[in-house]
DNA sequence: ACTGTAGGCCAACAAGCGTTGACATCAACT
DNA sequence: AGTTGATGTCAACGCTTGTTGGCCTACAGT
């Protein structure tokens, strides 16, 4: 309710534990990034995470601040838009360690779990609607679009599945595109 | 190499151990279920799990020993494969937690992403290259297909992100056959 | 120059972990 | 009946973990 706060002399070691911290849960996920490497990384003690982040919850609370960045995909023509958001992704990851992390924890910690579920309903899920897609139908698509996204997440950054963690971006572009844009834009199939 | 070893009165605690082991790699992921825990789940003594497993690592290879127990694509007509593949998949982890076990804990323990490597590649890239297709395009068409796979099973049984959480099994199969479809027997695209 | 406060380090804690070895118990075979 | 080996229990070990509180240091405001 005050002035932004000035700078405080601690920003740099805030920063560098925030930093760690990524590196370590994207490197090994949430129970085996202990709060001891993190500070060993961050050349700092230990005590100091908990003084600034208060547990290691709130450190990757923290951590695992997330945004997929959508571009604006109003501007995009429609046909492209599958294009457009498997590239978008691809290029987004390529240098960001943070969804690593998410994907890791969100598979043993109910938190990121749930974080992770608000992440992708929300801002799929929003892009989706933001389309003027059937209301009835954009949940559905949103999480069909998120499924493929994250299993090409899983199996290239996580598992590291040879074909896939090898690929060239536009070639993965290429193949999976179609299915994004399908997922999207195509007709609701005749389901039993 | 001698005869096969008579039953062993301890036939029934082993069972045990690795039906609770099981259940917690699924629930917990490997470093959240602990063998005290397991333990207390099958009723006997930590110990036990030591003597008849070995250690942690060997009682989850145990656990996680899975077989995909892919149908014999032979017999299906060409267009239909998607289609049978994806049904094939729900039916089969919508009752077994092993799958859960293995994505939980291979997303954070090597020797487990190891083991899910040689499980997609060796099983899912055999039934690819046994369908004939040219060789050239076969892993790749193995790795798409597993990332769309193991993505359903990670948004539907892990994150349990809600539309595809409660969506009905035939709605999944409509909506993602066409996707396998495409990545077994469609064009290589013209990539960049 | 003095003081208050924020930044930082050190040592320790209680709890939980995988793992071990000694001891009891039971079934089977001579 | 007595011996033997498998089956199970108990208590403890050494280690790592998240977390805490006390203490020293250095800077900002007067």
């Amino acid at each position: 309710m005050t002035a932004v706060s000035r700078p405080r002399r601690s920003d740099a070691t805030r920063a560098a534990i925030l930093r760690a911290a990524r590196e370590r849960f994207a490197a090994d996920g949430y129970d085996r990034a202990t709060i001891r490497a993190i500070a060993a990384d961050a050349r700092i003690d230990p005590s100091m995470v908990m003084r600034y982040y208060g547990s290691k919850e709130g450190l990757f609370a923290a951590a695992a601040e997330f945004d997929l960045r959508l571009p604006a995909l109003a501007a995009v023509p429609a046909e492209q838009l599958g294009e457009v958001l498997v590239r978008h992704f691809l290029d987004r990851w390529e240098g960001d360690e943070t969804l690593a992390a998410l994907i890791r924890t969100a598979s043993t910690n109910p938190g990121a779990a749930e974080r992770m579920r608000g992440i992708f309903a929300e801002q799929i899920g929003a892009a989706v609607v933001r389309l003027g897609t059937d209301p009835a139908t954009a949940a559905r698509r949103a999480g069909l679009i998120t499924s493929q996204i994250l299993g090409l997440a899983f199996t290239r950054y996580i598992v590291r599945l040879p074909p896939m963690a090898e690929a060239a971006p536009e070639e993965l572009v290429a193949w999976v595109a179609p299915t994004i844009q399908r997922y999207l834009t195509g007709p609701v199939p005749a389901s039993a």
